[in-house]
DNA sequence: GTGTTGACCACAG
DNA sequence: GCTGTGGCCAACA
């Protein structure tokens, strides 16, 4: 078991449930483990997750629609995404709010 | 303890 | 559409 902060446990977990075909933002992420604005510690904590190819980081996006960055980088999310079922469209998601993930 | 950085957010111009 | 600015929080030097 690696260590880590509770603060990054408590987001690898909460991203563990988000199901394939949907998607969440980093900033309802945040707010769901109890760290509401911390929108910007979430993606820190992502981009040196000790459980890579465990967690699927992939599902994370902006909370304007737009994908966002990747450690793998930002074209194989995208492309990840889509192959779950996920429109995208120039980086931006397709029917965003229809496949939000809501904790 | 302070300053810098970062997979961010919101607003103003 | 874009840039700049201020804000948020956590990790690290």
């Amino acid at each position: 078991m690696i260590k880590v902060s509770d603060f990054s446990a408590k987001v690898f977990k909460r991203i563990r449930r988000i199901p394939a075909g949907h998607v969440s933002t980093y900033v309802l992420v945040a707010r769901a483990i109890g760290h509401p604005g911390a929108a910007r510690a979430v993606g820190n904590a992502l981009n040196k997750n000790p459980y890579a190819p465990k967690i699927p980081c992939h599902r994370v996006v902006k909370s304007n629609g737009e994908v966002g960055d990747y450690a793998f980088g930002a074209k194989k999310k995208s492309k990840l995404l889509q192959e779950e079922g996920v429109k995208i469209t120039r980086g931006k998601i397709v029917n965003f709010e229809n496949i939000l993930y809501k904790f």
